[in-house]
DNA sequence: TTGTAAGCGTTATCAT
DNA sequence: ATGATAACGCTTACAA
């Protein structure tokens, strides 16, 4: 490990030289950066981020806290802003809390500890109820949800209009008696709910069902399973994320049901399966991309300009018609 | 942000008594370490992890570096990861290369300035080619694909058997005109087609193509698009990872060709998608949880003991039969 | 334009 | 059993 100091006396100079030209800054001669760039090249010197980090009292690192990165929307998500940040010479610590507020906290915690500048956050619906009692002098976005009581920067999709949307399309294809499914652990679902609720009464009807319930695909086939075998079972379902579209599209196979005929199903985000099965489904698009680079946009403003009033970006979805919900 | 000096005032002791009692190390006074602890707990003192590292010379953080966290595998592969990790109180730096060598040597500088003190890596074949040329101090095992010439641990399937058995399984059901899809960027790749070369050498047959693309979906549909569309479509195709198979299978059904009738279509891993449609898709599961975990045991033993010889741990894949290689 | 030196928060060494 | 102190690698006043 060559460290500044060898480089300094390689190019017969003090640190603080070498140090300047590498942050290319102060005037400094031609010819001194010019054997010190020189040094650097022959020893092959790479700067050590921590003895950087520590003493400047700031790190090259941002965190990223979410459910969980085999949902492929956290997936794309994570891409995205990766990418983001790598451009401005950034890292990006992954998280994944398993909407398990403990894992959420702890964390959190972790990434203090590890002095990153920024944190991008999809917080649970615990922390976010709770989240006026979190202090933290790190700067934060929320992503995919907001932290309810805390006035944080925000990005996430305008869930009340796309849910709103989608049971609109859903009603208007005639189908009626609506079952919805939410996941339990953010305020996504509940607002995916009131824009599912919204459509139906803004057309003169009650949900038959709206049930919350982890994101996950095994409680989204649990919770389908239970609406099917009811005593008055839906005409379609409104899946509030992938991963309880794919679980309410097993069950409904499961069954030997017919989409649409027998259940029309629709959901949100783009994946494989969705476009795969037979009829596709359909689905709100969110601009997952957009959605990162955003967030990571509005982190590094925030943390230039750490008292700005915070915004609020929302961005829309776009309805995807495929078959799972051709009208009757 | 208070600091150790602090916790050493308020409880009338020295820094080196605070670190000591927070390492669990020496012997210390039990009254003395109550007074420690009770400061820490007051002041909410938590050990900044920079100066930490910079002292000590190790930090608690490891790089997991692999082409895409969107390809399933992998995302699966580093859940995997980070659980291990953490229950040994290690973050994971995740770093996605998109198979392109440069971005790779990137990233393994970026670790290596980030004082990881190991790294766990799927390399391009590119660095498998010239590995015997790069050096590095920090530990580091191989996962899901070897580096050539360079004695590494390393954990993967047992490729080769797994592509044999797969490609065995199709011939043995009756398809005779078969067509392989490897990744061109990993040695995974080769081995894949070294196995279904075999399996069907062993049963006097030639494959009918062989062709190496990029692990994406849309060069598996563009290279299963030329074999359909040529003049001796394949009865059956060989993918050799989930996002070929995907591509393969898009550019199945967009020629309305019915699987396994007129084609049909095996893969690698688990998906939504391989279980939804229909007939499902016949793969290879790997043991993602085990391949990560193995890793990481692999890692923090090379850590514990940089001297010992390198080991390779090869797993076993399994073979789930669906419908779309139902014999003909 | 460049050098000197202090200090970021920690741990390790050497005393005591 | 505990305290002083140096050092990890770097940046940044302040001096020159």
């Amino acid at each position: 490990m060559t460290s500044i100091k060898e480089v300094a006396r390689a190019a017969g100079v003090s640190t603080a030289t070498v140090s300047r030209v590498l942050a290319n800054k102060a005037f400094i001669r031609p010819e001194t950066r010019e054997r010190v760039l020189k040094a650097v090249a022959e020893l092959k010197y790479r700067p050590n981020l921590l003895g950087r980090s520590l003493r400047s009292q700031r790190s090259a690192r941002i965190g990223l806290v979410f459910s969980d990165i085999r949902n492929p929307f956290f997936a794309g998500l994570s891409r995205a802003v990766e990418d983001a940040a790598y451009e401005k010479g950034c890292s990006v610590l992954i998280c994944n809390t398993d909407e398990d507020p403990r894992k959420e906290a702890l964390y959190l915690d972790l990434l203090h500890d590890e002095n990153v500048t920024g944190i991008i956050f999809s917080p649970t619906q615990q922390f976010s109820a709770q989240s006026a009692a979190y202090h933290t002098d790190i700067p934060m976005v929320a992503i995919d949800r907001y932290a309810r009581n805390l006035r944080i920067d925000t990005v996430l999709l305008d869930n009340i209009a796309a849910a709103s949307e989608l049971a609109g399309h859903l009603i208007d294809g005639g189908y009626r008696r609506l079952g919805g499914l939410f996941g339990d652990a953010s305020t996504t679902g509940q607002d995916r709910c009131r824009g599912f609720q919204e459509a139906l009464r803004a057309r003169g009807l009650e949900p038959l069902a709206t049930r919350f319930v982890p994101a996950r695909i095994d409680s989204g086939y649990a919770a389908a399973a239970i609406m099917l075998d009811g005593p008055e079972p839906p005409d379609g379902i409104f899946a509030s994320n992938s991963l309880l579209a794919a679980g309410a599209f097993r069950a409904i196979r499961e069954r030997n049901l017919h989409i649409p005929d027998d259940v029309a199903l629709v959901g949100f985000d783009l994946t494989e399966w969705g476009e795969f099965v037979d009829p596709p489904i359909t689905v709100i698009i969110q601009p997952m991309e957009e959605i990162g680079c955003t967030a990571t946009d509005l982190l590094f403003q925030r943390i230039a300009e750490p008292s700005r009033p915070a915004q609020q970006v929302t961005l829309k979805g776009k309805l995807l018609v495929r078959g799972s919900s051709a009208p009757r």
